[in-house]
RNA sequence: GGCGCCGUGGCCAAGUGGCUAAGGCAGCGGAUUGCAAAUCCGCCAUCGCCGGUUCGAAUCCGGCCGGCGCCUCCA
């Protein structure tokens, strides 16, 4: 029984709606994805991280959840590319998109249930235009194929705005067009081009037409969500509702949900800075601004290197940290700070082996008899419980507030925090360090971690170990040389040695070992 | 010019009509420790400015100041 607290923000109504599926019990979303031209940056990351996060908790609260993201392997963008590289656009194409795919794993992201390639819907795609040419929202023109928005009485309803706005003169294609807002959904091929045999000659689908027809073929006319940055609400969107509610007479999407978009932080710190812009008396303003813009700016790039230097859970919860509709400033400040944050979480999972003995990660074989929650109504805590239960059940109540309005993962991060606390607390008031500790606390105190547990995995955070600095090496071999420095401290601790103790220690950490003294011993750890 | 968004402590960031304004980072004090590390306890903001609505507003309305996005195939 799907829950009905759930509350998204709706760009078409700019409000938050209560969630209700098209089809009880069952989500479809659909995320508009990259255009394979280039490397991803990191602004690309976004969409993807948190409809990764509203997929797995829509299905934790007990939805059928179906969502594809699509891939644009066809483009003048990668034409260009292909023609500068010397190589078939095909292989652009194909490159990009492993690099994508790489990227999405390494950062959790694995709820994807399809991912289309337009070139592989060529057939879908001009049977929309087809269909649109028929029901007169399309002419064709010279091999072209155009939309007419003036036929569209809606167009515009998105982004609030009427053809009669747009200051554009229609581009290069403006004298083929009846009227310059007019888009293109069918390109004809100029020589070399790669190209498709449709019923107006060879040609590919204009920008925003795959959408439309790959959303048609997985979700159906009408679905529940439909996602991307804010910055494809013009024209991308709207020109995709123009064609599908034009083409179907109903509408396209219940909910539109949009990310805000990422900016690279400047070296001063200072975000919109303008004093390039004053100073560039006789001019072009517009760019002095869009140095801060990630998807324009050179130096934001190399997410490979960013996603092998801190790894994709970082990167995850410094993104899941804000909420989804605000602007994300992107800055090493807010990397380290976002590690620093995670390492509380690492040590606890740390202790927790120390308590009952057990791994904090689940492995595949214990997923089947450690009573994982993945369903909301099972994670219940006992509605007598007390202690330390009936504190975490109200931090998990929190939490899914915070969720259910509106995916609120900045907040709920934060109950995260005070599970944390409240787990340390019990450990350090039932001393479940030490080797008398009692059974039931250990018992009571494992229950809430499963909770713990549970929350997290909704985040998509703490799934599975991450490789921690220093990877590469022998853990094993590591962990006895340790063991041997260890002792050799232990010794002159015996004697009182404290120069040669804390010389050991000093200098492991140096090379980035940190030695904890507990009452049951000494233990290492890195970083 | 048109259409929108935002402005909460040193930094990041929840809260959108009502207990003493979450949480994280940094900082300070204490417990613990041979000293540390980790952890725990405590301290640290009246919410850009002005006016209005209300018994009551960071939260609603108006104005101003500041920042940003889209209107250009940028997620």
């Amino acid at each position: 029984m799907p829950v009905e607290s759930i509350r998204i923000y709706n760009t078409l109504s700019r409000t938050k709606e209560a969630f209700v599926p098209v089809e009880p019990g069952k989500v479809g979303i659909y995320l508009c994805g990259p255009t394979v031209y280039k490397e991803a940056h990191i602004g690309h990351m976004v969409g993807p991280v948190i409809f990764d996060t509203v997929a797995r908790y829509l299905t934790y609260c007990g939805f059928e959840v179906k969502w594809v993201v699509n891939i644009t392997d066809v483009d003048d963008k990668l034409i260009a590319q292909a023609e500068q590289r010397q190589i078939p656009m095909a292989q652009v194409a194909t490159q990009m998109t492993a690099d994508y795919c790489a990227n999405l794993l390494e950062m959790g992201v694995d709820q994807i249930t399809e991912m289309p390639r337009a070139t592989e819907n060529m057939n879908e795609i001009i049977e929309f235009i087809g269909q649109l040419i028929d029901r007169e929202f399309a002419y064709s023109a010279d091999g072209d194929v155009f939309f007419d928005v003036v036929r569209n009485s809606e167009y515009g309803k998105l982004t609030n705005r009427s053809p009669d706005d747009q200051q554009g003169e229609g581009g290069k294609a403006a004298s083929k067009k009846r009227s310059p807002g007019d888009f293109a959904l069918w390109k004809a091929a100029r020589p070399g081009e790669p190209s498709w045999e449709s019923p107006w000659g060879q040609g590919r689908p204009g920008w925003h037409i795959e959408c439309s027809a790959m959303s048609r073929r997985f979700l159906g006319e009408t679905f529940d969500i439909h996602g991307g940055g804010l910055d494809l609400t013009f024209p991308h969107h709207e020109n995709e509702i123009a064609q599908s509610e034009c083409c179907h007479g109903q509408p396209m999407a219940k909910y539109w949900m949009h990310n805000g978009l990422m900016r690279a932080s400047t070296a001063t710190g200072k975000v919109g800075g303008r004093s390039e812009r004053e100073t560039d008396a006789d001019g072009d303003t517009a760019e002095a601004s869009e140095e801060t813009k990630i998807s324009r700016s050179k130096g934001a790039g190399g997410l490979r290197t960013l996603l092998a230097e801190h790894g994709g859970e970082l990167i995850r919860y410094f993104l899941l940290r804000t909420h989804y509709r605000s602007t994300i400033v992107f800055g090493p400040e807010g990397l380290e700070e976002a590690g620093t944050a995670l390492d509380k979480f690492y040590t606890f999972f740390d202790r927790y082996t120390r308590v009952t003995g057990k791994s904090f990660y689940l492995t595949e074989s214990d997923e089947e008899d450690r009573s994982v929650i993945q369903r909301r109504d099972a994670g219940e805590l006992a509605s007598d419980s007390e202690g330390l239960l009936s504190e975490v059940a109200d931090l998990r109540q929190s939490f899914l507030t915070k969720m259910d309005d509106d995916f609120n993962t900045g907040g709920a991060t934060s109950d995260l925090f005070l599970i944390l606390n409240v787990l340390n607390r019990y450990v350090e008031q039932n001393r479940l360090e030490e080797n008398k500790a009692d059974p039931d606390h250990v018992a009571q105190f494992s229950r809430a971690v499963e909770t713990f547990r549970e929350l997290a995995a909704l985040l998509g955070l703490f799934l599975k170990p991450q490789s921690r600095a220093g990877g590469g090496a022998s853990e094993e071999v590591l962990d006895k040389v340790l063991q041997l420095m260890i002792q050799m401290r232990t010794d002159a601790r015996a004697n009182k040695d404290f120069a040669t103790s804390d010389r050991i220690r000093d200098e492991l950490a140096e090379v980035g070992v940190t030695l904890e003294d507990r009452k049951e011993g000494t233990v290492w750890r890195l970083g």
